[in-house]
DNA sequence: TACAACCAATACGACCGTGC
DNA sequence: GCACGGTCGTATTGGTTGTA
């Protein structure tokens, strides 16, 4: 029996995603495919790897199994793409990325190219955005992933929607000024928190400033206030609350892929189109 | 090498079951 | 009753295989 990887990753699109049409919407394929793919599936393997619970559909003993390999092969079938893409590399690539991306998948695509070019040394930084972008343009980076405008001419990997996020039991008064929890200056979406709230001439107060992203969190865990962020990696427990608090839009903020381009590094390249391709695909 | 036959994957529309 | 999510049947498309 030769298990086909194409339905091994709608398998897990389907239980990652909690559904049949999140998996098809997922992989650019309508709910009939998916659904036709997984059938064809569980008469290859001779199990049902789904059952029925009300309208969901949840995996079966053997579809939690399975799901376990799945995840393995696919996981190997990336390393050998990957391998065979950039054969005898070598040498080292200095990466950044904010807290947001460190919390998320990513550091399973950085071992995963750690693993595929074993001579190649990744060294990884986790800062904010801003310090970032200063430590590439001042050389000390290779290849920088973060939030916000930069120097490099190159279009943004995307535009992501900032929201505003709070505990859900958390309250707000009429009339009481917004106890913002942010990063302190300069932070993009500090500035855009505040230049929406003034715009809507809305009393704020800064309840919480500091350095880190897991403060933030923290923070507005504890209901001390509400955050703005863009939608990347929310923790469990926090919930957006633009809509219950009537809160101003807060538009959208780039997410920027910047190289060092004074040196060439074949490594940072090849890093370069695999983060590309890993923060596309989470972000659909 | 060109062409026909076959097969698998997919899209689409209709329909069904479930939950609100 | 309506919306949502999934299944089924059919048509289409693209790739593979066999044959002249």
């Amino acid at each position: 029996m030769i298990l086909d990887l194409a339905a091994l990753q709608t398998l897990v699109a389907a239980i990652d995603l909690n559904g049949f049409g999140k998996a098809a919407e997922h992989l650019h394929r309508t709910p009939g495919a998916v659904s036709q793919q997984l059938k064809a599936l569980e008469e290859k393997v001779g199990a049902p790897l789904f059952r029925k619970v009300g309208r969901q559909q949840v995996p079966t003993d053997a579809g939690e199994v399975l799901l376990a390999f799945a995840r393995r092969l696919l996981q190997l079938n990336d390393e050998a793409a990957l391998a065979l893409r950039g054969l005898h590399l070598d040498g080292e690539v200095r990466f950044g990325m904010p807290q947001d991306f460190a919390d998320s998948g990513l550091p399973q695509t950085l071992a995963t190219f750690a693993r595929a070019h074993a001579a190649v040394r990744i060294d990884i930084s986790v800062d904010r955005s801003a310090t970032l972008q200063t430590q590439l343009a001042r050389g000390a980076l290779d290849l920088v992933l973060a939030f916000g405008e930069s120097a490099d001419p190159t279009p943004p990997l995307a535009r992501l929607p900032v929201r505003w996020f709070a505990h859900p039991e958390f309250t707000l008064q009429r009339g009481q000024p917004v106890p913002l929890l942010l990063l302190g200056n300069p932070c993009a979406f500090r500035q855009a928190a505040i230049d929406a709230l003034d715009k809507a001439r809305r009393p704020w107060r800064i309840a919480l400033s500091s350095g880190s992203v897991s403060a933030i969190w923290a923070a507005a865990a504890a209901g001390l206030g509400v955050t703005a962020r863009a939608d990347v990696h929310i923790p469990d427990g926090l919930t957006c609350v633009d809509k219950a608090f009537k809160l101003p839009r807060l538009g959208n903020i780039a997410l920027q892929l910047s190289q060092n381009r004074s040196r060439t590094n074949a490594a940072a390249d090849h890093l370069r189109e695999l983060v590309q391709e890993a923060v596309r695909s989470r972000l659909g």
